[in-house]
Order: C-alpha cells, then sequence, then structure tokens
DNA sequence: TCGACATGTCAACAGGTGTTGGCCTACAGT
DNA sequence: ACTGTAGGCCAACACCTGTTGACATGTCGA
C-alpha cells in the first residue's frame, strides 16, 4: 500500500470521506427501510454522491450490506458481577446499544427478508453473545440454549419497541425494562426450566 | 345479489375458487418473502391465473395484503384456568397458532419493512390480547403495559425461531417452549415488576 | 511540466415491478 | 339459438432497480 508521512501509518486516502459518508448513510436507510426498500440510489443520495461510487467503493449491494451491518455488542464482562444482578446489567446494556446505534436496527430489519441478514445475526448471537454466556452458565452444555432464550427476549423486546411500536412498550423508561425484563434474562442465564417467579426483590441498577 | 338455489343461500360465484386461491397463495408468499418481495406476479403463478386477475379480485397489492393478513389468534379464555397455570396455557395456544397458520408469519414478516402491516400488527395485539389480558389483571390500568410485554416476549420467540432461525431455538420441543417461557407469561401477566425467580416448579400442562 | 492515477459525473443497459385495457371464451337467462 | 356477462389471458404502459462503461476533472509524484 502507498505511504506517506510517518513510515507506520497507512496513507489517508482522500476518498476515506466518502467511503465513511456512503457506510452511515447506508445504515440508516438499511435500519430505516430494510434491504429491499433501502436502495442504491437513495443511499448516495443520502452520502451527496453518485450511485455510482457506491458500486466503485463497495461492489455491490450485498456488500455495501455487510460493510454496514459490521457490529460489536460489546458485552461486558459478567463474571465479576454478582450474580443476582447480571440480568439486570445485561438488560440495560443491551437496551443502550440499541438506542445509541443504528447498526442493530439494520441489521434486525434486513433480517428478516434477506438470508444474508439472517445468517449474520445467527453469527452474531453465536459469536458474541453465546461465550459470554457459557462464561455464567453452571452446565456448559446448557450454553447454546440459555443464549437462545436471551436472544428471544432481547429480540422481541427491540421487535416490539423499535420496529412495531407498540405504544405500551414504547413508553416504558429505561428503569421499567430493567426491572421488568431483567428477571427474565436473569432466569435464562441462572434459573431453572419450568421455574416461576416469587417476591423477591431485585436491585435495579443497570 | 343474484340468487339460485335455494332462496336464501347467496350463490357461489364461480369465481370463488380462483378467490381462494389467490388468498392462500399470497399468504404463503407473504410469509415467506416479505411483503415488497412477494410480487403480484409470483402469487398469481402460484394459483395458476394471470397476474391482472389478481387486481381484479384485489384491488391493488395493498388491499391483497390486508385481505390475506386477516387472522384471528383465537385467544381461549383463561379466567376459569388456575391463576398459576395461565401462563403455560397461553404459552402453548401460541405456539400452536404460529405453527399451524402462515398468516401470523405474512403479518410479522410484512410488518418490519411496511407500515400498513405495522398498524394491523399493533391493532391485533390491541383488539385480541388486550382484552385476555385485562380480563385477567387486578388492576386496570396496568393491563396495557403486560399485554405489551406478553407481546415482547411472543413475538421474540416466533422472530428468533421462525425467521431468523436461531438453531438453539429451534431445536426447543413443545414441552421445553412452555416450560421455559411459560413462566415468563406467567410473570407478566401476574407477576410484580423487578420479581425474580424462585424455585417453585410450574406444571407443564399447555 | 507531464503523465499516471484516483475521484467523481453522466447516460444507459437489461430486467423486474405494479397496474391497465383490450380481447377471447364459456356459460346463464331468455 | 341468441345474447349479455363473468371469468380469464395477453400485451403493454410507465416506472424503478442494480449495475456498467465512457468520459471529465483533480491531485500528486517524477
Amino acid at each position: 500500500m502507498a505511504e506517506t508521512g510517518s513510515t507506520e501509518t497507512i496513507k489517508a486516502r482522500r476518498s476515506d470521506a466518502t467511503r465513511a459518508a456512503i457506510l452511515s448513510a447506508a445504515r440508516e436507510r438499511f435500519a430505516a427501510d430494510g434491504y429491499e426498500r433501502a436502495t442504491i440510489r437513495a443511499i448516495a443520495a443520502d452520502a451527496h454522491i453518485d450511485p455510482s461510487m457506491v458500486m466503485r467503493y463497495y461492489g455491490n449491494k450485498e456488500k455495501l450490506f455487510a460493510a454496514a451491518a459490521e457490529f460489536d455488542l460489546r458485552l461486558p464482562d459478567l463474571t465479576g458481577v454478582p450474580r443476582e444482578e447480571i440480568g439486570a446489567r445485561l438488560t440495560g446494556h443491551l437496551v443502550d446499544r440499541w438506542e445509541h446505534d443504528d447498526t442493530l436496527m439494520a441489521l434486525l430489519r434486513a433480517a428478516v427478508t434477506n438470508q444474508a441478514a439472517a445468517e449474520r445475526m445467527r453469527q452474531l448471537f453465536a459469536a458474541q453473545l453465546g461465550p459470554v454466556v457459557a462464561a455464567l452458565v453452571a452446565d456448559r452444555a446448557e450454553a447454546p440454549v440459555r443464549a437462545g432464550l436471551v436472544a428471544t427476549q432481547a429480540l422481541g423486546f427491540a421487535l416490539t419497541r423499535y420496529v412495531l411500536c407498540l405504544p405500551p412498550v414504547v413508553a416504558l423508561d429505561r428503569a421499567a425494562v430493567v426491572a421488568w425484563l431483567g428477571p427474565t434474562i436473569q432466569r435464562y442465564l441462572t434459573g431453572e426450566q419450568g421455574e416461576q417467579a416469587c417476591a423477591v426483590a431485585a436491585p435495579n441498577s443497570g
């Protein structure tokens, strides 16, 4: 690769700003419209460039999506957290990730009608949520099921709140979300099949 | 209307079979492909008729979807069921509805990228799940939130199992689903915010 | 200064979309 | 037997899609 300035740093190409603008516009469009309704033309217009530039820099729509849907859940290490708090902590973290980054939304909306995006979603949970859950669970063989159950509730919340916009779910504030969903996530991580709720209050830390 | 045979029965038009075939094909396509990827041409081909017939009978794609997405959750009356079993019962019923009818799938897949379909989904939960939950809940003001939470878990399960196909969630059999999700639904219906799980086994009836 | 290369624009392509109108055919009522 | 009409097919429309290639412009090293 061509370099300049200090010998170790890669040269900042003049096109990097354009690439970033495309990626940012792509994320927004995919998040708002899903895979098929997010058109190359619309993305290019948002980025104030010609559609053909999108093709030059990302090859085709599929690859553009792959680049735009790169995502890190940034899950915290929960092994040091008091056992009864991990549900609330994980729930709070996931809500934050959803609210401050379009990427998950793009991935979710696209994954419903696009096979490649669905595969991405599967990999994301297997590679990022899986290990974290495995580190918390006593019986290693149970880890995939427990991670799957967590996904069930986490994605269901995101779907109803951010995509379908069911009014009562939209109305919940962060504390209420953690208070309601935290114990569910907690049980999926550390509880038993068939276990029922009883009146032990959990701390609302997130 | 023109009638024949017995004076009271409406005449069965020759086109009724075609109409039904269109509707059935539309449900399958919308369920499998979502709103935009399910094309009128593909639906017509499945029904072995010309695309223009779809337009003649249903006006346009939007109205066709509206007709195809007509759905009744057929929620049972849960007021007579022992209080600690309603979570399991409701969970089992919802799983059955998902597995034996394409319509919910069509609605879900379409609702993610189509506003009208999302509105349909909201109405479905407000009009069908809402009242059932309201009948079970002590404090009437809490009913919408509780119904929303149930939707959160029910739709999240459907999303991960039938749409995203997360392997561990797909692998669960009916009994396991009821055993894991039942207590969650139960808590959303009858439990308290912040309540945690403890070792009280729930019956596995469905 | 000159040429190579990166950056960007324009116009067009081939194919697919929802939708429309004209035409043919078979059947019901007289 | 004749005719009106419902059921169905065909061809076409206007538009939008991803994608491509030719062409202009700018920038930087030699």
